[in-house]
DNA sequence: ATAGGGTTAG
């Protein structure tokens, strides 16, 4: 009775523990305890009451007017305590309108909900719409009630926002429907907008409001909502203060979690477990299973959660001999019949690398769940099994499991894995056709799955049309265009970003490959501020990414410099280094390089044959390169691959021995490719043999009779050679094929701009300054004497000029501004998208000289760094 | 009627 009487005072809702034990205990007044715990259809019963009992008014219900219609609705009340909807809808539908009464309403929007029939629910709101009897009663919160249950959020928050709500269990049903489908910051904004209209929180809002600043790692704002509830007198109670926990922890404030832990007077088993997960994901597994042990020894009752918990903290550990203990554990105990313990036994193994294991007790498990399922697949998934990941999709659907968002990420990834595009479209439609693609892991999911395609449209469709983009959004685009050769886009992405969500480590791996793409050194620079601002640094991913940027930015000292701070150096790290080395001409530093590593017990594997063979190659290095050659086939014993032969072919044909490097070619293992032959047919150009160029040229056209530059450089070598007749055979032969030849483009950093120069466009900024620049150029290194190869092919005809040297000669242009627009002393930074042209270079080398400056241009190949009339490349290139 | 720990995903 003292219960009763306590409902008078406002501040009882808010006080816990007692308190939620209280309605239970009012209800239980009402006489409805027995019904309540024993069976669902009394439950359905009493609710049906009450929505009745509060609605009419008193007396009302006793007397009815119309006897029919009382019993009509009786009748279907009846059904709905049955829990038969299809007779009620039945019922329904052929009733009139007037006829259903307000409770009646209730009932079925409860079945419905009990049920999760959202298309009768929907049925019954438009009979409900299309009746007078409206929704700001009692039927405007059933109505959420019913969508919420049903899944359909949408419809839900709508008739939400039209009723007038001080029910806190309609605001904390909500908050859950969002958290649930990771939108934290709606969750968020309800509860802002709930304590402005004075709603007051209470255990299950405190429980669920930390969850969502734990999900957005609102540390400071779950520390309010901490000294908030403390206030309410919620510090004692159970499941605030679990919570509470758990919120420390997945902030990574491990300290504050085990201070709650050892305040406690009253743990019960989810504070322990809330513990030993704790411990896990904050990378602390161990001393999770120090806690388990503590229990053991304390005798304290272990639940099934328990179990598991320890299990995932083996599967961090990756010690698997612990978790095969817990599964022997698990045996004993009786709990192997569980299938969540098997699910998760099964998710150890796969993960641990033991498919055999985890296919036995998937193969074993008496009743297959969704997450048995799904964890196979994943297991598939990660071994690059994406058919029979595909496979047993199909064959759970077939069992009648439905898919859930797990399982749907899951099969995405697999496709995503395999590139198979159909399946994956496919699957969009399946998750659409099921209200998924609200769900921001699914979405995420199905974005990498277009990315992994190739299909960054359809990518960036999902992108800008998804409400709630996380971390991982963000940074499954911006690797996408990554990878995807659209630099421009990646970098637009990573600036944008910014501006919602600071980019991690992942982000800024992702992003770093495209300002190298574009050499784009300003840009880079900033996201290396931005790892050092934040503490990314000593990632390895990171430091390397960071070496190969400035390394294809041309800046090789920083890179080095660089280098050396890495703490641990991985295979890549040597790579980057190594390449960077080979790239900029400094083949004996590449090989000291590929020494110290050597040195320091790393094994090297064919691409880091592959990058100290291209910087032999870029030095001219003939008798180095045979000799790492021998040291991969005979000592590392590795097989090599068309690549490694074609830095041999340049090599060799580089150095003038063209005979030995077509025999070399002949008796290859493997079949050459075009870039073989062009190796050949480039050092034929450098010595001048039409001959054999002509030889060769036919092979490169047969494998890559597209490919517009293997014509280019022999229509260069017949020009040289002044063989006109042929050029012009050549060009009709060209133009036979439709071929199409990347336009050439050449562009230029200034103060984080890009200006970018493209051939056959006319239209450049300061092009007349440039223009007589280049005028003023051309006529001093005539009068000092430099030869230009495009002046001789222009006395033979006007026409042939570009046709001969197919060139934009934009890096030309580029050259020209960036000395027009950047400061006195600064290197001059151009990148270029083909190789760089024989006139073109020598500019290149005479304005270093007359104008006193440096000028790095990097071309599809290497670089070159002009200084003082000299280029690094002593060309080769 | 909604919540706190535990399995599956990006």
């Amino acid at each position: 009775m003292l219960l009763i009487t306590q409902t008078t005072s406002t501040n009882m809702w808010v006080s816990p523990p007692h308190h939620s034990q209280g309605e239970d205990s009012i209800r239980n007044h009402n006489g409805f305890v027995s019904f309540i715990k024993f069976s669902r259809i009394s439950r359905l019963s009493s609710n049906a009451y009450n929505s009745y009992t509060t609605v009419l008014p008193s007396g009302f219900s006793k007397q009815p007017i119309n006897q029919p219609i009382r019993d009509f609705n009786t009748q279907i009340r009846k059904f709905c305590e049955m829990g038969n909807l299809k007779m009620v809808m039945d019922l329904v539908s052929n009733a009139k309108k007037s006829e259903l009464e307000l409770a009646t309403y209730c009932s079925i929007l409860q079945l419905c909900a009990d049920v999760k029939s959202l298309d009768d629910g929907r049925k019954v709101h438009s009979i409900i719409d299309s009746s007078d009897i409206g929704i700001h009663n009692a039927l405007g919160p059933k109505l959420v009630f019913m969508y919420l249950s049903c899944g359909d959020l949408t419809d839900g928050r709508r008739i939400f926002d039209k009723i007038a709500n001080e029910k806190v269990f309609l605001w904390n049903m909500l908050l859950n429907e969002y958290a649930k489908i990771g939108n934290f910051e709606e969750s968020i904004i309800l509860y802002e907008k709930m304590q402005e209209l004075g709603v007051e929180a209470n255990s299950y809002t405190f429980s669920c409001i930390l969850k969502c600043y734990a999900a957005k790692k609102s540390v400071a704002q779950g520390e309010r909502v901490h000294g908030y509830l403390l206030r309410l007198g919620f510090g004692s109670y159970n499941p605030v203060v679990n919570s509470l926990i758990s919120f420390y922890f997945k902030c990574g404030r491990t300290d504050s979690a085990c201070k709650l832990f050892d305040k406690m007077c009253d743990r019960d088993v989810i504070t322990w477990n809330s513990m030993i997960s704790g411990y896990t994901v904050n990378n602390l597994a161990d001393k999770g299973i120090e806690v388990f042990i503590d229990m053991l020894t304390m005798g304290i009752r272990v639940d099934l959660a328990t179990i598991i918990s320890v299990l995932a903290a083996c599967v961090n550990i990756g010690v698997i001999s612990l978790g095969r203990s817990l599964h022997a554990y698990a045996i004993k105990a009786g709990l192997n019949k569980e299938i969540t313990v098997n699910n998760i036994l099964l998710d150890m193994y796969s993960k641990c690398g033991d498919m055999d294991s985890a296919t036995q007790i998937f193969h074993n498990l008496g009743e297959r769940s969704v997450v048995s399922c799904t964890s196979m697949i994943a297991g598939y998934a990660r071994d690059g099994l994406s058919d029979k990941a595909i496979a047993l999709f199909h064959e759970m659907k077939m069992e009648g499991i439905k898919p859930d968002i797990f399982s749907v990420t899951s099969i995405l990834h697999a496709c995503a894995c395999s590139g198979s595009l159909e399946n994956g479209k496919e699957l969009h439609n399946y998750i659409r056709a099921n209200n998924m693609d609200l769900n921001v892991p699914v979405s995420n999911a199905l974005m990498d799955m277009y990315a992994k395609s190739g299909s960054m449209d359809d990518a960036l469709s999902i992108f800008s049309q998804m409400p709630i983009k996380d971390t991982v959004s963000w940074n499954t685009m911006i690797a996408g265009y990554s990878k995807n050769s659209m630099p421009n886009e990646a970098i637009h992405l990573f600036v944008a970003m910014q501006q919602e969500l600071k980019p991690d480590i992942i982000t800024v791996t992702c992003v770093l490959p495209s300002c190298a793409s574009l050499a784009a050194l300003d840009r880079g620079r900033e996201v290396h501020a931005h790892i050092l601002r934040n503490g990314l640094a000593l990632d390895n991913h990171v430091s390397n990414a960071l070496v190969d940027m400035y390394v294809k930015c041309g800046a090789l000292v920083l890179a080095r410099s660089l280098f050396d701070k890495t703490p641990v150096k991985n295979l890549v790290s040597w790579i980057v280094m190594i390449a960077g080395y080979g790239m900029h001409g400094f083949g004996r530093e590449a090989i000291a390089a590929f020494k110290e590593m050597r040195k320091t017990g790393i094994v090297p594997d064919e691409v880091s044959f592959i990058s100290i063979l291209c910087a032999c190659s870029h030095s001219g290095l003939l008798h180095e390169g045979w000799r790492f050659f021998d040291i991969m086939r005979n000592d590392c014993k590795i097989e090599p691959k068309l690549e490694h032969y074609a830095c041999m072919v340049d090599l060799l044909a580089r150095s003038g021995k063209l005979s030995k490097a077509y025999g070399f070619i002949e008796t290859m293992p493997i079949e050459p490719n075009a870039a073989v032959w062009g190796a050949l047919l480039r050092g034929c150009r450098i010595h001048h043999d039409i001959k054999l160029a002509e030889k060769v040229a036919e092979h490169a056209f047969e494998l890559e009779p597209d490919n517009m530059g293997y014509y280019v450089l022999l229509a260069n070598i017949y020009a040289e050679a002044q063989k006109w007749e042929e050029v012009k055979e050549l060009k009709e032969r060209i133009g036979r094929h439709s071929l199409r030849k990347n336009p050439d483009c050449s562009w230029i950093e200034v103060k984080g701009k890009h200006h970018i120069f493209v051939d056959g466009v006319n239209s450049y900024p300061q092009a007349k300054k440039i223009d007589s620049l280049l005028k003023k150029w051309s006529t001093k290194m005539k009068e000092e004497g430099y030869f230009l190869r495009l002046n001789y092919a222009l006395t033979k005809g006007e026409q042939m000029q570009k046709e001969t040297t197919f060139c934009g000669h934009t890096e030309r242009l580029a050259m020209a501004f960036g000395i027009l627009s950047l400061p006195p002393r600064k290197v001059i930074r151009i990148t270029k998208n083909l190789r760089v042209c024989i006139d073109c270079h020598e500019v290149a080398k005479y304005v270093s000289k007359m104008v006193g400056r440096e000028i790095v241009l990097r071309d599809s190949n290497r670089f070159h760094q002009f200084k003082n009339g000299s280029c690094s490349c002593r060309g080769y290139w």
